[in-house]
Formats: C-alpha cells, structure tokens, sequence
DNA sequence: TATGAATGAGTGTTCATTCAT
DNA sequence: TATGAATGAACACTCATTCAT
C-alpha cells in the first residue's frame, strides 16, 4: 500500500497540488485556532487559494478535518507497518508501535493536536463517521497481541478487541496530556518506559 | 412558572433547586443532539424554566456542561470513595473502581454519552479547562497504586501520574466505544474482567 | 369580517405594532429594490428593529410577501365589500370594482409595485402558494357577475370562474404597465372608463 | 451572435447551433427547476457544452432567459402572421389569436410555463428590458382591432393601447391558471370560446 | 428570582462569471 | 470556438445572551 501518487480519487475534479496545500493550512489553521474557531477563509488564505476552491476539494468544512485525519492517519500506518516489519519478536513491535504513537507529537505537533483535540470537536466525525483508517490502526495493535499469544510470549486469556482498544485510550490520553497541558512533567523517554513495561508486564505470560 | 408560592410550608426540599432541574434537563437535550445542536432554549423547555432563568443559575453554554460534569463527577468521586473504603486490598480497590468507571454506562448512559463525548465538543472545555474534579478521579487512581506499591504488592518503579492517565484513557476508550457502537460485540463483564486482569497484572509484582 | 385588532395570532410570541412597522419597512424597501436585491438588514434597518427581530415575525424572506400581500390585500377586500354594498346595480358593482383596482396604483403605489411585480420574483408564491385571500378577492367578481346573472342583466352563457379571471388579469396587466411604464400614455380616467365600458359590454345582454 | 463560420459552406445547417441546443435545454431545466434555481451548470450539462461555452452565446443567465423569451416569441408571430393572414374578418382574426395563444400550454408547456412563470422571476427582464418583440406581439392585437374599426365591425370608442392589454393580461392569466393549477376545472376548449365570446361581444358594436 | 422579547454578531456555502489554455 | 478550474462576492438565518419589567 504504497503511498499513492493520484490519491485525489475520491474527489470532483482538481489538479494536484491543491489538496495538499489545503490540508497543511486546514492543519496549521485548526491547530492555532481550534476546529470551530477557524474559518475557511482563513484556511484558504493559509492555503492561497480562494473560498470557493476549497469546496473543489472537499465537501465541506468537517470533510477537511476527516479527511486530514484519514490521509495522515494512512501515512502513519504505511510507516508503522514497515518499522514493525523489521522485526519478528512482538515485544519488540509493541514497543515500537507506542514509540510511534507517542513520538508524533514531537515531529507533528500541530498535526498531533488535530487529531486528538479538534477532531472531536466534529460532530459528525464522533457519532456518524465510522472509521476504517482508525480500524486499519487499531487492527496494528492486535496483529501485535495475536502473534504474541501465537508464540506463547503473550498470554492467551487476552481478548486482543479489548485490549487494543485500552491500549489506544491510554496512549491517545497521554498525547492528550502534552498537547494540553503547558509544562508536561513527564517526558517523552520516560512516558515510552512506563507505558511500555506497565502494558507489556499485562500482556506477557 | 411559579412553582411554588408556598414552598417552605412543608418538610420537602423547598424547591430542591432548578439548578439540579436545568442539569438533568442540560443532561437529556445534550445526549440526544449533542452538545452544539442543543438550544438552550430546549434546555429551558425540558426544565420547564424561562431561557433567562438558565443564566441565573449558570454563566453560559459551556458552563452548564462543565458544571454537570464536575457536579456528577463528585457524586461519582464520593460514591466510588465509599465503596472503596470497604476494602484495603488494592487490588480490590483497583477491581471496584474499574467496575464503577465502566458501570456508569449502564445505570446512566445518558450522563456517560455527554460526559464522553460531548464534553469534547466544548473548546473551552478541551482548552481552557483544567480540571479539578477531574484531577481529584485521577487520584483515585494514583492513591490506589501508591498504596498498593507501598503494601509491597504493587511493582515499584510505576509512576502513578502516568499510568493513572493511561488507565483513565483505556477506561475512557471502552465507554465511548460502548456508546458510539451501534451493536459492541464486548458485554461489560466481560471488559471488566479483561481490563482488570490486564491493568493488574502490569501493576503486581 | 371586520379588520380585526389583533390579527398577530398565527406568529410566534409578538407584541403589536412591531408587525406592521416591518410590513411598512417591507413594502418601501421591496418597491425601491426589488424582492431580490433587497437584504433583511436593510428591512430591518428601515423598520428600526434588529435583523433577528424579523425573524420573531416572519417565517422567512418570502413569508413577510406572501403576509404582506394577504394582509393588504384583506384590506382592500374589506374596503371593496364596503364599497360595492352600497348599490344594488352589478353593473354599478363592477363599475366600482375596476376603479378600486386600478385606484390602488395612485394611492399607494409603493403597494402595487411590489403585489404586481415583486410577489412574482418569490417562486415560493408563484408556485407553492394556493391563495386563499387571493381567491377571495377573485370571488367578489364571480359574485358580481352571477348576481347580474341572476338580474336578468348579464348574459347567462358566461362562466364566472372563466370570466372572472379574464377580468382581474386585464386589470392587473393595466397596473403593470403604469408601474412598469416611465411615462404612460393613458391617464388612470381614460382607462376606467375604456376597460369599465370594454368588459361590460362583454358582460351585458 | 456570429453562431457558425461555415454556414453557407454546405446545405445542412452545418451545427446547427449550440446556441439553439442551449434554449432548448434553458427550458426544459428552466421549467422543471425554477429560473433561480436551475444552475448555469444543469443548463451546460444538459446541452452537452462546458459552462464557459454557454458564454460565448450568451451575455448571462437573465440573458438566456430573455433570448429565449424573444426568439420563440419571434416564431409564434410568425406562425401567428401567417394564419391570421388567411382570412379577412378580424372577428376571425380575433378567434385565431386567442386560440393560437391558448393553445400554445398544450403543445409547449415548458415553454409556456417559462414564460409565464418564469420570465417574471427575472428581475432584469421585469424593471429593465422593454420589450420589442412583446410589443410586436400585442401590436397584432391592436391592428387587429384597428382593422375592425375601420371595417365598421368593431366600436369606434375603444383605443387599441389599452383594449390591447387587456386582452394579453386576460390570456396571459388563463396561461397562469393551467400551468400552476394540478387539476384547472376547465379545459381548453371552454375557454377558448368563452374569452372569445366574451371579448368579441366587447369589440363589436 | 423569573421572564421572554429583543438583540446583532457571525459564517459556511453557492454559483454566475472569467480566463488561461 | 471550447473548456472547466478557479474565483470571491454575497447573505439569510440562528441563537446565545441581555435586560427592562
């Protein structure tokens, strides 16, 4: 699933640049001034483009929120799976898995603050979106667990549904813990440590 | 409206507060449209209240949702404080309050809904906010573990501010998904059971 | 059907004069800009009331015409009841009937514009809306001809529901053509008199 | 408006017109949707040209709608000329056009409702444009009367100017009736006779 | 305390029109 | 001629909040 080149598919009938541009005003713009602050204007003058255009690309102001979610979301994914592909033990894939997911909000920070902030600011995504990206990630997290049991270094007992969507909560909640808070007591390392050790010691035998 | 010319003739709360009425009112309206499709003119009617009656009582939107969170949120804090007390093994605690945490959804789905999900419809919430009551459940949490480390049954090098957040978060995650899955295949003993056994094991020793 | 005092009844939760100052703002305002040019806030402002305000009123742009226009136009009914009552002649009656219709334009011209031309800009009106007050306006012609069908003085073979709506659209062409016409030929007499004795020698045996 | 560079290359009308393919389109999107909201887009789409296309043939949107207004219109005089010219009795003269008129919802509805309903939701076509081609239509009215006169059939009192428009507002309401009426209580013929009945007897001395 | 009529700021979205190709 | 992506002006309507009773 390489990153595509003609993703704009889905999408009416543009060029091919635009919907990037828009994306990375809608990211930097949400992120300044929160999902219902922003106003598409602002995003298109971030973008250089004019009002209407943006509605060449996308069908409305939530589409560029869950949009921006699913393609960055994809990226993510496309990334994870080839880290996690380098090695077979899946301690050490957990490992990776919540290093990636915690270290995003140093590298995209704004992008970061989107996505677990602003993006519950839409209604529609929290109760009409049903995500197939956001599956595509979880379902990381449970191949992980899966194997795991499979090579008998993972207890069995483990409900791998559940469990990853624990293990999801308790990171998307520290992400939410930096993003929100002004001076975060913990840092990145550590936070990789304890979660780490706290969830593998719950999923070993 | 006048209720009640004659409230404090009798023994009974003499007008028990509109205060609570406009909450459960605030409560119903918000899980059914969600937090930004309620008027508070609904709000008013589902109270039987006159709209600027609502301002007397709280200072504006936002207020009234993070008011109904904190006011339910110490109902909770007290009530899982008692039934906590009736044990000293932490363990025990740690069971009960995962049990209360995910029980909730049950016995007031309705309060769950709006404290899950709309809550995170308010920026000013998400932003501006920074939690008392919230902090205080939080210690919940981080006391049982502080106790559990210091009764030698509990693994040491656990930093209670973190893993409390991450097992707030994993609570969290299942509420929402019992609340925004149409038909969750996990029943809540189930996850009680699953989650409780994880968390447990990556806390003992 | 006496024009009655209160006739805010099918609104919302009113007072009382501010219905008719809007209805007033409205009639200038349309006539000056035309339906579709002109804004609510220019309403609003010649009405001297908030732009929300209309809105406590009127459904909708469209619903303060289609109210001006029934509104009026009851009034006009009543007049033309009152008027036509006073001789037993249908000939007589018709007499009058032109006159009052085509009068109007010199009396309130403003009125006339917008019911002649404006009403029309509103598809609402001009597709959704089955006239009651306009039918009965209409009704007052059929009347006259069957009561001078009936006094032996006008002929028998003629179908009121036909004839009556001949006669109002004659008329109405005639007031748009004053409305519409910088600088008519006809003077308001010469037309009576022409259409009066045109449409009656239609009518007569 | 210079619609083909090769015309008189060959017999057949080289492409016969995008700008009639348009004016056929205009009214079929025209009727069914409403002037102000069929969008330039369905009118494009619907004659197989690009948007941009339909400005190379016409000025805008109030435009189209008046061209169309003007050239079917020039094909109805024509017709009309050409049968009233079969006879020399201008009650027979009368009959023809009132008929002609009529008849024209039957075998163009769009059409008629276009340009009964329509047109006058042009505010530009209402206040701004002064009609040559509509002034060409009556103007047969008012020679037909004339001829009438001169003929001793028609009375010598009536001037055409008023007596003409009459006549058009009368028809032009009929129209107005069929086409926003779901099931008119009366059918063509009936009218037919009666609007001629009842204005020839009008007409004649 | 309670009311509810009045306020007016605030904005996503549409779509006729243009123009570079 | 033809295209259709891009433009950006334009605006009705909502609703949280206020304040005179």
């Amino acid at each position: 699933m390489k990153t595509n080149k003609n993703k704009n598919s889905n999408k009416k009938p543009p060029q091919k640049g635009k919907h990037e541009k828009i994306l990375r005003a809608a990211i930097k713009v949400f992120a300044k001034n929160g999902f219902h602050n922003s106003k598409i204007s602002q995003i298109a003058k971030e973008a250089g483009v004019a009002d209407g255009t943006i509605y060449l690309y996308f069908k409305n102001k939530d589409d560029i929120l869950i949009r921006l979610f699913e393609e960055k979301l994809d990226e993510i994914i496309d990334d994870l799976n080839a880290q996690i592909g380098q090695t077979d033990d899946p301690r050490e894939k957990f490992k990776i898995f919540v290093r990636k997911h915690l270290t995003t909000v140093e590298k995209a920070r704004n992008l970061s603050e989107v996505i677990s902030v602003e993006l519950r600011q839409s209604h529609k995504f929290m109760k009409e979106y049903h995500p197939q990206k956001f599956g595509e990630y979880l379902n990381i997290l449970s191949r992980i667990i899966r194997e795991g049991k499979e090579k008998g270094i993972f207890r069995s007992g483990l409900m791998p549904g559940i469990i990853k969507r624990s293990i999801f909560g308790a990171l998307d909640e520290m992400v939410l813990y930096w993003v929100l808070t002004p001076n975060p007591k913990y840092d990145l390392e550590t936070c990789v440590n304890q979660v780490t050790d706290f969830f593998l010691r719950g999923l070993e035998k």
